[in-house]
DNA sequence: AACAATGTTCAGTC
DNA sequence: GGACTGAACATTGT
């Protein structure tokens, strides 16, 4: 699920219910997860200090930490990536639930609901004094919890681009619309399925090369990115866009009803409207 | 059983 | 060096 809608959903999550509580205990031993630390490295670094901020960028997100133990100063930056499945699950005392979006229906967006959720699936928690926890749950596993995270090789955040740095960035060069969205280094936060709701939202192919969009296509994509980004986190997730539901083979477009294409289109699978998006 | 999946990253080519 | 491609990564679901 974890597009950037996702993400600020869970940053959200984290602001609302885990912020200021000392934290008891850390598992940090999932090998790929917290690569490259070492367990119990985290454990050490996070002991006794609180969460005292969370902040976001792209789909990357990192908590801000005190000193040790009430002391003066600040700890080490926590941040977390979740992946192509990861959730944040914020616990009370009693073990319930306080997080944010209900992640309703559609083939996407259902992890945590699901009946078969394993405990194996929770890959870090920090557990709280008063035995709360904070649980990264996540079943590909691809996620990721490192201190000090690196975001140098980030864009700016695609919620906070205005249209010149929008249409300076992914208007250039000969790959294709859909690839110049998703490549994070030019702008962060845009995943598969929010590339095809913006691209079918603004009208346009997905297979159009980037540098070959006119300011008023540029214009029209940033802001169906950002009402298809809205949009998502109002709703719940980026699987509640318009034209997701249709997403499958032999779906159809919801506005002409013509048949969508599917092809791969920057090494992901796409859908788009042949009909509509030129 | 083979393949795709909402993620990133790294090696390799032009 | 920059732009671009494809495979690899870990795991689950179809």
């Amino acid at each position: 699920m974890p597009e950037l809608p996702e993400v600020e959903s869970a940053r959200a999550t984290i602001e609302r219910g885990a912020l200021g509580r000392r934290i008891a205990a850390v598992d940090d031993t999932d090998r790929y997860e917290c690569r490259p630390h070492a367990p119990g490295e985290i454990a050490r670094a996070l002991v006794g200090r609180r969460l005292v901020s969370v902040h976001r960028r792209g789909k990357s997100m990192w908590c801000e930490t005190s000193g040790a133990d009430g002391g003066e100063g600040a700890g080490p930056a926590l941040g977390i990536h979740l992946g192509m499945s990861g959730r944040i699950v914020v616990t009370d005392a009693d073990g319930s639930s306080i997080e944010g979006g209900d992640w309703l229906g559609g083939r996407y967006g259902r992890v945590a609901d699901q009946p078969d959720r394993k405990p194996e699936w929770d890959r870090f928690t920090l557990t709280f004094d008063d035995g709360g926890q904070l649980r990264l749950f996540d079943k590909r596993r691809l996620g990721r919890v490192r201190l000090d995270l690196d975001l140098s090789a980030l864009g700016p955040d695609a919620q906070q681009v205005d249209l010149a740095e929008f249409a300076a960035r992914v208007g250039r060069g000969t790959v294709a619309v859909k690839a110049r969205l998703l490549d994070q280094s030019v702008l962060a936060g845009v995943g598969n399925l929010l590339a095809d709701e913006t691209l079918w939202q603004a009208r346009i192919s997905p297979r159009r090369p980037a540098g070959e969009l006119g300011a008023e296509e540029l214009a029209a994509l940033h802001r169906a990115l950002l009402a298809a980004t809205e949009a998502a986190i109002a709703r719940g997730g980026v699987h509640t866009g318009e034209v997701i539901e249709h997403r499958t083979p032999g779906g159809h477009c919801p506005r002409c009803g013509a048949e969508l294409a599917r092809a791969t289109v920057g090494g992901r699978t796409t859908f788009w409207c042949p009909a509509e998006q030129r």
